[in-house]
DNA sequence: TCTGGGGTCCTAGGACCC
DNA sequence: TCTGGGGTCCTAGGACCC
């Protein structure tokens, strides 16, 4: 039997994803040593009896079937043994700002954050498995923290890549293996595949991850539009942008919603949960040297039921103009209907603007 | 007594204009 | 009296991610 010929080395440039592994629970566990190999998950103000979901859980939780964005209460139910911590944002960020730092650090890296506890990282190298273990490495040293890599010749690639990786792994997929690997998985595995997306793609006949990549474009635009439809097949592929864009990150508003423990229907009720929102978002938007340029309001009827108001202003910093705007808004939540949630939003550039700026998108994979 | 909070981006369809 | 076709802007809402 002859070897398998390994493709030439190549410099790059390649795609690395950095994800750590179970991240909030390990914070938590390096904060509170004796967690070390209990049931821990962390969510809400870490009351179960409230309305919240969980934000992490740690290994030892999720072999009782806990996962992120389940409800806290049934989380509890599942898991009455569990150490239940409130989700604590400060923490986090300052643990997360000594990983990216740490990447930003290795030699040649080009670093964009994607999240508290992901990256991807932009390296030309010949041994992108050697880069990714040193990598790891310095993140263990540094941090205390594990993480997994995903090494890639597109970011979709190295960001599938990584749940293979798992945990403390590193794992390459290019175009060489990503069929073979991901081929016969169902489309919801890819990254942007959803749900509601893979439902509507398997109407069209199209389950896995081959039969998207070969899908027929008519289909697929006539489903999703000519974008998505195109752009849903080439992520089928693998296929996409490979450029790392360390730009950084400039919020395009701010925004503020609340779940009420008890659903409110009283119109005065309704009012003031508005008023406070807005009261919050519009400090941040005094703390913004923008002017805001648009409002939206989103609000969510019992049982569970969405709607959205969106208002288009002329460019304005002053704060009652921007109540009296956004009042206008909440005239449209309709009366007497038991609302569990309320979210208020002041966009400081609106989406045809941020799609001119240099800031990643989906579309520009 | 299921289903958070912070985001981003995309599309359909109506209004309006020429 | 009837009413094309193309374009742009705006709102509502869907979908996805961490």
């Amino acid at each position: 039997m002859s070897a398998i010929p390994l493709p030439a080395p190549a410099a790059g440039p390649w795609v690395l994803h950095v994800d750590l592994d179970q991240f909030i629970a390990a914070v938590e566990v390096l904060r509170h040593p004796e967690l070390a190999g209990k049931p821990v998950i962390v969510g809400g103000r870490g009351d179960p009896t409230e309305r919240a979901v969980v934000s992490t859980a740690s290994y030892e939780a999720r072999e009782f079937g806990v996962g992120s964005g389940m409800p806290l209460r049934i989380a509890a139910r599942k898991v009455p043994d569990a150490v239940i911590l409130p989700v604590d944002h400060q923490a986090y960020n300052a643990a997360s700002d000594q990983v990216m730092a740490t990447l930003r650090a290795q030699p040649g890296a080009v670093v964009q954050v994607l999240g508290w506890d992901e990256a991807f990282v932009g390296v030309e190298t010949d041994d992108p498995e050697g880069y990714a273990r040193r990598l790891q490495q310095a993140v263990l040293e540094r941090t205390r923290l594990h993480c997994s890599v995903g090494i890639g010749d597109t970011l979709v690639r190295a960001k599938v890549a990584t749940g293979f990786g798992k945990p403390r792994g590193v794992f390459r997929l290019t175009a060489e293996n990503w069929l073979e690997v991901m081929g016969e998985r169902p489309t919801i595995e890819l990254w942007g595949v959803g749900s509601k997306v893979s439902k509507r793609l398997a109407l069209l006949g199209i389950r896995t991850v081959t039969e998207l990549a070969h899908a027929d474009e008519a289909p697929l635009v006539g489903e999703f539009g000519p974008n998505m439809g195109l752009w849903y097949r080439q992520l089928g592929r693998g296929d996409g942008s490979s450029l790392v864009d360390d730009t950084p990150w400039v919020p395009r508003g701010h925004s503020k919603e609340t779940t009420f423990q008890q659903n409110i229907v009283e119109r005065a009720d309704v009012e003031t949960a508005a008023r406070s929102l807005l009261d919050q978002v519009l400090d941040e938007v005094a703390a913004d040297d923008r002017p805001v340029v648009g409002l939206g309001l989103k609000v969510r009827y019992a049982p569970f039921l969405t709607k959205t108001f969106t208002k288009k202003i002329a460019q304005t910093s002053d704060r009652d103009e921007i109540v009296a705007k956004a009042m206008e808004l909440v005239a449209k939540i309709e009366p007497d209907r038991p609302i569990r949630l309320l979210g208020l939003r002041a966009e400081m550039v609106m989406p045809d603007d941020a799609r001119e700026g240099h800031t990643p998108t989906r579309s520009g994979w």
